[in-house]
DNA sequence: CGCTTCTTTGACGAGCCTCAAACTGAGTGG
DNA sequence: CCACTCAGTTTGAGGCTCGTCAAAGAAGCG
């Protein structure tokens, strides 16, 4: 369950944050000193631990060092849906700190957290103008993620959504400086990206194999390696193929049809 | 295009509004005529209109008072996914009011709204608690639509969705005061249900077709009725059928394999 | 070394999409 | 008043995508 990274993947703890947050708004040299504060106060959980629970209103803001969670809600007769992954240099429960959480959050691997209450207070305060900024940041970008969740689910293909979450993952992971441009790692099982995208267990192991076979990818011990980027953004993004390839008449969307021609 | 709806199916412009923060928040007396006063400065929109661009930083924060509105992304190949729709009551640009809207905001049918930024200036400043906390209230509740939407998308037949859909429509519309607990109005094309639901406008109009077979649902001259709101509550929620009918083993979910029987 | 969890593959069927065309109703203009 | 048009709805036929069922490999773990 616990992934087996190597070693230059990763990043030191409170690091992970400051390089998160200082990417969205320039932050003070106290500002700055007081989220690395943040790893002082660190807790860790086991895979499967409930981070934060449905409507928890004393819900302590967090912020993850390391590990992945996600956001999930269970449906009645045992169907889950994922909306949204924690990664390292995430938060939880900061973003809209007015109310109470509106989906459980789970640890997927074990997570490593620090205690968040200090930085949001003085964002809130009104001293730290450059962490508020941050926050609020933080904020629009998770509700984007969401918008593009939407997307994927409502208007892409298994191929689309899997090519689009898999470059969500590495461009995430870059920003909080774990893996490069098209290494990174993915402690994620299947069925666990089939929740999140709406597919069958079996259909994502297809899925997979299919961006394999096409040449897009390789995924071996956790780590996964996006080996035509562009290619995979053109595939996620439904824009037509590159200048290179033969130009297909009504900028048709690529595909399984695509590489099951090859 | 424009709605024609029986007269009792309507209410009148800005108690719209109120009726819909006083149930999310007691609001004294001066909040109340504050609130009314955002019908003084009304503006009209046609069906079609952009009423809110993507990354509109300046955007003014609105109540709508009648007319339907939706958000919206335009795929580069021309899809569209629709992310919520904005009914009479809601607002644009006071949800997430910190930063700018993340797509754009279109008007379904022809829209009524009115200028809210004195509400928002009102509870960002503290002189009115009861707004600010009605606000936040309006938020949280439409990030739990937009939960919800995912969950349709991701986990749900076509089915399911749309009686999820029309439920929710249902359920807003009387909260604001329009339609009661089986009949309100329902001013979208078939078109704009598959972009919302993630279907085809082909089998949009046959899961309709199929919710009409089944007894569930009247469709005519742009009103709904529901007629069985609590056979479609247990089929959008994925609960085991009714208490009276032959129970289902492994508490089965509902879809269009169940009325197929019939 | 057996257990459990996860991955992989095959076979089959169902849900949903695409293409195509007929039908309806509301304008619009001759 | 009657074509004619245009947007939306409805229906049929056929096929691709994806889910379900089943079972056989891997891989981690006690």
């Amino acid at each position: 369950m616990t992934t087996r990274l190597p070693p230059r993947l990763s990043a030191r703890p409170p690091e992970t944050v400051v390089r998160r947050l200082r990417a969205l708004s320039a932050l003070s040299d106290v500002e700055q000193a007081l989220l690395r504060g943040v790893g002082d106060r660190r807790s860790s959980h086991a895979a499967g631990d409930l981070l934060a629970d449905v409507g928890a209103l004393e819900a302590r803001p967090r912020f993850i060092f390391s590990g992945w969670a996600c956001r999930q809600r269970i449906l009645p007769d045992g169907r889950r849906q994922i909306f949204s992954f924690l990664l390292p240099g995430d938060s939880i429960s900061i973003v809209g700190r007015s109310h109470r959480e509106l989906c459980a959050v789970v640890a997927l691997t074990n997570v490593e957290t620090g205690d968040a209450r200090g930085v949001v207070e003085a964002a809130d305060s009104g001293r730290a103008p450059g962490l508020a900024q941050a926050l609020a940041a933080l904020e629009a970008q998770e509700q984007t993620l969401l918008l593009d969740h939407v997307v994927r689910l409502g208007r892409q293909t298994a191929y689309e959504r899997m090519a689009h979450l898999l470059l969500e993952f590495q461009r995430r992971l870059q920003l909080a400086g774990v893996g490069d441009d098209r290494r990174f790692p993915l402690p994620l099982t299947q069925e666990v990206m089939g929740d999140a995208l709406g597919l069958s267990i079996v259909h994502v192991n297809r899925t997979l194999q299919q961006l394999r076979r096409d040449g897009l990818l390789e995924l071996r011990y956790g780590v996964a390696i996006l080996l035509q980027p562009e290619r995979l953004a053109e595939i996620a993004d439904a824009r037509p193929a590159a200048p290179g390839a033969p130009a297909v008449a009504p900028a048709g969307r690529d595909g399984l049809e695509d590489s099951a021609r090859a």
